[in-house]
DNA sequence: ATGGATATTTGCAGCCTTAAAATATCAAAA
DNA sequence: TTTTGATATTTTAAGGCTGCAAATATCCAT
């Protein structure tokens, strides 16, 4: 009897694996969930893309402006996607590229007075939604949800980096 | 003095907005994390791409099979995608469609002897990579987070679902 | 000045996505 | 039985994001 209420190593370590896998599946339900609602109403609302608003994001909060290779870095995509959307962007007046002083290699991206007003009542909105999305769980479980995030950032950070 | 210490409601609405917005966004970076590793893993190591990973995924977990619209369904995109995505596994070799004998209109679509081969080959991989990613984490910490996603997935599609 | 990094852009090819129109079939009402 | 409205899927078309590799331009240390 005992043998069968306390698994093995083996059978454990199964268990635990299926575990891990049953996390991130749960993880990545809730993460497309709340995405897709966003990209949907992003699009229908204010008529932009996920990776465009994020790249305002980025901006809004560097008023100095970003390398497009920061930007890169920072979004966690190729140099020659932040081009297209950049361009993009450009193209509808919401950021402007300005040659760098230091390296003329370089280009600074910034807001333009229209992006930042623009972007500011997105931002609104877009926190709007979140409030409303989280707003089932109590103040307490989104702490431990924000905190355990944290804990997880690292952990996969850490993995991803081996490799 | 005090009139600093306990904010007013406005700024504690502002603030427990501020939360939200931080929360989700620490939440995306490490969904994004996972995925875009798992992403580079599946095509570095398999030549296969998430979305096939996925579909072939649900239809290990319904070996009876799944008509289109069911895939559309939980995978959460749209049927033409479906068909796309079912198009390529099944040039592949990977998946086949058959005819519903219940409603002549729909397909059910299983995987093949091979694609559920090939399937269990790449799904104790995508296994290891989990358990490698999340190993930074507690056993206890990592029950809470998989307790609190399904607060906020109960939380989320309520919200969603309104509009 | 030379050679090796660095910052970006370009072009390509693949894939996903939505949206709307086209097919085919089903099921129930007239 | 015929009609009609819903259902299941495909097709088509247009738009966007993505990574990758090659091409440019510039920087920097030797």
């Amino acid at each position: 009897m005992s043998k069968n209420t306390i698994p093995d190593s083996e059978t454990r370590a199964t268990a635990e694996h299926a575990k891990d896998l049953r996390l991130w599946l749960r993880m990545l339900a809730c993460t497309n969930l709340i995405e897709n609602h966003v990209r949907a109403r992003l699009r229908s609302d204010f008529d932009i893309t996920l990776p465009r608003f994020d790249l305002m994001s980025q901006l809004e909060r560097s008023p100095q402006g970003l390398k497009m290779g920061e930007l890169s870095k920072r979004m966690m995509v190729t140099g020659g996607n932040v081009t297209g959307i950049t361009d993009q962007l450009v193209r509808e007046g919401l950021v402007v590229r300005e040659d760098s002083p230091k390296d003329r290699r370089a280009y600074i991206v910034k807001l333009t007075a229209e992006g930042r007003k623009s972007f500011r009542r997105m931002a609104e909105a877009h926190e709007d939604w979140m409030v409303g999305l989280f707003s089932g769980m109590s103040e307490t479980q989104r702490d431990e949800l924000y905190d355990l995030l944290a804990a997880l950032k690292t952990s996969a950070a850490k993995a991803a980096a081996k490799r």
